[in-house]
Formats: C-alpha cells, sequence, structure tokens
DNA sequence: GTGGTCTAGACCACC
DNA sequence: GTGGTCTAGACCACG
C-alpha cells in the first residue's frame, strides 16, 4: 500500500499516516492480519522520522486498530470488532455537525453530501464477505 | 446565542468558539446582520482571553463569515454568499473520507450514517423561508 | 461633492474622509478658496461623528491642504503651493516600492502599471490653466 | 538578507517585516523555495518578540507568499502564482489614485512618477530568466 | 528546537 | 469603550 504525505499540510504528519492506514484497512488495501513494514522500513520509504512511525503505530494499537507481535511486528488487527461506544458516537456526532454546516452554508445541499457520503462508503468492503 | 467550551478538550478553544458560531449561523441561531459581542465582552463572558477571542474574529473575518464595521463591530455578514472553490471540495471529501472509514469499521452502517447527516440538516434554517 | 464611506473597510473613516477630500482638490471637484461644510455638517451628512470630521480638517489644516477662517470656516487653501520634502520623497519612494513589488509579483508588468498611474494623472486639472 | 526595523514609525512591525519580505521576493534577494528563519532566530536577529515574527509568517502563508514545510521551517513559496483577483486589482488602483493625487499636488510631475516606478521596476529579477 | 496555543498587561488609534 | 499592536511567559504538539 502506498502512503503519500504532504510535508506542507496543516494535518500532522502522524496524523495523515494514521488516516491513511485506517482508510487502507477500511477499503480493503490492508487485510485483518497482514503485516506492517518496521518503523524504520516504513520511515525510510516515506522520508520521515521513524520516531513519528513509532508514534502512529504506538497510537494505532491504542486504539486497537493494530496488534503488536513479538516476532512478526505489526500487523493489522486480525479480529478487527470495535465497539461503538457512546464517546465516540459523540464525538462523530460533534464532528458532522460542524462540517455539515459549513458544507450547508457554503451551499451545499443534503442531496449532494449524502451523495459524497455515499461515494466513500461505496469503496468500503463488504463485511463477512471477504 | 450560548457558547460553552470545553477547557479540558484537546481542540483549541478558538477551533470550539469558530464552530459552535458557525454552527450558529447554519441554525439560524445567529442572523446575517446580528452584532456580535465585543472581544472584551464574550471573553469575560465565557471565562477566556480577549486575546483568544480576537483570534476567533480575526479568522472568521478572513473566511468571510462575519464583517468587522467600524461603528456596530463584529457582525454576521449579512451577505454569506461562499463560493465552493475546488480546495474547499477537496478539504470536504477528505475529511468525510476519514470520517467514514473510522465510522464504518466500528460497526456504523451506512444508513445510521446517513440518518446522522439528515438530522443535522433538519436542524438548519431553510434558506429564503427566514 | 460626494463622500463615499466604507464602515467595514480596514482604512479608518478619518483616512478615507481625507484621501477623497485630497482626490477632489487634485481633480478639480474641490477648488482653491472653495468652503467646506462645517464639522457637525458634514458628520450629519455622511453618517459619521463630528469628532471624526474634527479630526479630519485639523490634519488637513497641519498638512496644508486647508486653511480656517474665522468668518467662512474651512475651506481649500487658496494657495497651493506644498513643498516637495525630502521626507516626502522617501515615504513616496517607499510607499511606491512596496506597491510596485506586489503589483509586479502578481503578474502586473511594467506597462500595464504606468498605464494605471497614466489614467489617474490624466483626471488631474492642469496646473495654471483654470 | 537584512531586514532592518524603524521602531519609531507609525507604520507597525510586523507590516515592516511583511513589507521587506515581499521586496526580497521581488528583487531576488530571497529565492522561491529558500528558507526563512524561524520565528524565535528571526526574532532575536532583528529584537521583536517572537510572538510579532509568528504574526508575520501566518499572514504571509495566508496570502500565500510562503508555506510552511513540517521539516524546513518556512520557505518561499516555491510555486509563486499569485493570481490577480479583481479585489486585489481595486485595491491597487485605488492605493495608486490617492498616492498619485497628493504627489500631483505636491508639484511632481507624471513623467518624474513614472520615472521613479521605472526605477523600482529595473530592480525586480526578471522571471523566468533566472 | 520548531511552531501553535493561551494567557496577560500595556499602549494606542479610532469612534 | 472598541479593536489593533506589541511584548512576554508558559505549555504543548510535532519531528
Amino acid at each position: 500500500m502506498l502512503l503519500s504525505i504532504d510535508f506542507e499540510s496543516e494535518i500532522p504528519i502522524y496524523q495523515q499516516i494514521k488516516n491513511q492506514i485506517i482508510k487502507g484497512i477500511a477499503t480493503g488495501q490492508l487485510s485483518p492480519g497482514e503485516s506492517l513494514p518496521s518503523v524504520r522500513q516504513l520511515g525510510a520509504d516515506i522520508g520521515v522520522n521513524f520516531h513519528t512511525i513509532n508514534k502512529v503505530y504506538t497510537q494505532l494499537k491504542q486504539e486497537g486498530w493494530v496488534v503488536v507481535h513479538r516476532r512478526q511486528g505489526v500487523m493489522v488487527n486480525p479480529e478487527l470488532n470495535m465497539e461503538t461506544t457512546q464517546d465516540y458516537m459523540n464525538l462523530l456526532e460533534s464532528n458532522l455537525e460542524i462540517i455539515a454546516a459549513q458544507a450547508y452554508l457554503r451551499g451545499i445541499s443534503k442531496e449532494k453530501f449524502i451523495q459524497i457520503i455515499d461515494e466513500k462508503f461505496s469503496k468500503f468492503i463488504k463485511k463477512g464477505s471477504e
């Protein structure tokens, strides 16, 4: 899987990498159980300090997206059954609220907005069928 | 309009205030042309330094949400006709993509997701009818 | 002569009025010796606090654009023979330098720039012929 | 590149610095892609608070003159292709109008004025040839 | 070490 | 009284 970093973005590098890995899992580019490169390897590949990659993996592990095996290194969690906590739902609603408000005020209709969502979801793998 | 700040949040205070003001405009709690409190007044009201409010107003002005009138102070832009630039659309798609991916992996269905969107949009004022 | 104020401009109101009066003198809309309205009159006309008008007239007087007669009030200086001090030349060059630099970097050619200057000067009255 | 600040000037310090940086870009003293000092470094060098430099860089970034790279820090925008918006042209014309009017009334001929412009433009680098 | 954020106090220009 | 500017100190996120 290819990662592309925008070093001039306002989004921190570690956040960009995290986002792309999570997107990769959702779209099936990264399969449960698949190994990820070592921190040094990935850092060298995309030109990022390995401490930054370390931070990425640590956070992904804490959030349950990956597991760390003593031997194989970091791999995508083979049993991805994240709970939908109330905290997460609050965060999701809050994020959607401000994004939707801005989109609305910029003249984007609900239909257009939902159409975008629809496109995004259509890229995700079908659970259970893979 | 009431503003509530979470001082423990990771989201910067100025960002929280900005978000709530934009939401307020979208939901009609703040009407175009309506005056906002002075930087010192609002700062005192919600217990933050007035420089922080100044930053909020400065950014809102630069982004076109409010205008600064030499006499009435800061007011919601009476002519809110934001253009939907390509830059903005890219940002919106990018934001929705990662949010949707996470939601999907946490077991939230597309239907549930769209339902949340629907609720948010239903709170926004109908343009032209108010 | 009509004055138009933009209350949402970043340029202070008193500066806008000063500018327009000076432009008026240069273009002949205001003739040397012509009377200007009283501070209260002008203030009421354009919807501005008369203290602000007072500041305008005071500065215009200090800079030699107008004279104050005990009876007739404020009038355009009948003998407009401003010296071109070195201080003024330095200020002028400094102002032009940054304006030209920005225009240049925004892709405006020297020819286009000079053409704009040409248009502006063509609006000014011919000295001695009036 | 050397910056000189006049602490007695009416022009805000941050504006003086901004102006000199933009002039530096136009004259080629600063090349596209060139790194600028850190906010603290530059602040220490010229004896102003680093927050003031921060404001300068923030505005230069918003206006597109510089980009902030996560590793090299702040650098002159390598792709300086500013658009000449109608807003900018209006501002430019307005600025030139009042400057020209004053110069005219102070006895500066159009020829002298254009000569000054000519000198300024001759200092700018030739685009594409450097 | 870098920039970003928040707080704070002081002064000034403007209205 | 309003916003704008400058200084300053502290803490944090980032790389």
